[in-house]
DNA sequence: GCAGGTCATCGACGGATGTCGATGATGGGA
DNA sequence: TCCCATCATCGACATCCGTCGATGACCTGC
């Protein structure tokens, strides 16, 4: 999919939020497709994961057993996330490490947050 | 599906943020039927939709035409954000009107915050 | 070269999901 | 009462997606 390619961008040059300003179909499909990714049980166990991990980053095999599935499932999730832009792959030697992307998470909090803030609703 | 009971405390009684901190396997299933309820393109405008509806309160017949799609359809994925705690449904006469619920976009975007923020990052 | 370990990819399977037309429930107006 | 408008639900269909075992690519150590 060509999505996959403007992922990267989506989460800065679409829009401050979704909500204060329609947002466009084009956008939608792209903002969705990322909030699509941490939609999942187990890719958000992941990210959790990845998250706590000594130094931020994290090898495939220290993944499998707390999320209890096949490698070859914990691999396809951890590509989605790649994909997506929110983690990160680095190859050291026979181990790939996988690292959260900075501020990727932010951004999709500040497309969340209320213009006004949390504070306005109650 | 009982996950749906439990998801209009799955905002603010599950944790401060998926990172920082594990994610357990039940946390992260409520967690994530959010995030997949905003995860479509259709949804994430709807939700854009009526934010930026004066009053911010919309019927379906005001929806249906900017997204390009069937009544059922609008109605099908209205029923699931207000599943997922994040619309309000109030009929008055022959309209149902939604509307966000104050703060529920803004306790998923704390969620995905950072603790120390973005900056930590770099 | 050979053996062992880590990981990505492939193919297949079953379940979940988005979409629609049709239908029924509900309320307003003549 | 009758007609019409709005909306939720149902049933069906095609597609997407999570999951797995098997396989191959790649690196390390001997």
């Amino acid at each position: 999919m060509d999505l996959i390619a403007d992922l990267a961008d989506a989460g800065t040059a679409c829009c401050a939020s979704i909500v204060g300003e329609t947002v466009s179909a084009e956008d939608a499909a792209l903002l969705a497709a990322r909030f699509k990714a941490i939609g999942e049980p187990t890719r958000l166990r992941l990210l959790s994961l990845v998250a706590a991990t000594e130094g931020q980053e994290a090898c495939v095999c220290d993944l499998t057993e707390p999320v209890g599935l096949a490698q070859a499932t914990v691999s396809h999730h951890l590509k989605v996330l790649v994909d997506a832009g929110l983690l990160t792959r680095s190859r050291r030697g026979t181990w790939s490490f996988y690292g959260l992307v900075p501020g990727a998470l932010d951004d999709l909090a500040a497309l969340l947050a209320t213009p006004t803030g949390a504070a306005a609703g109650g």
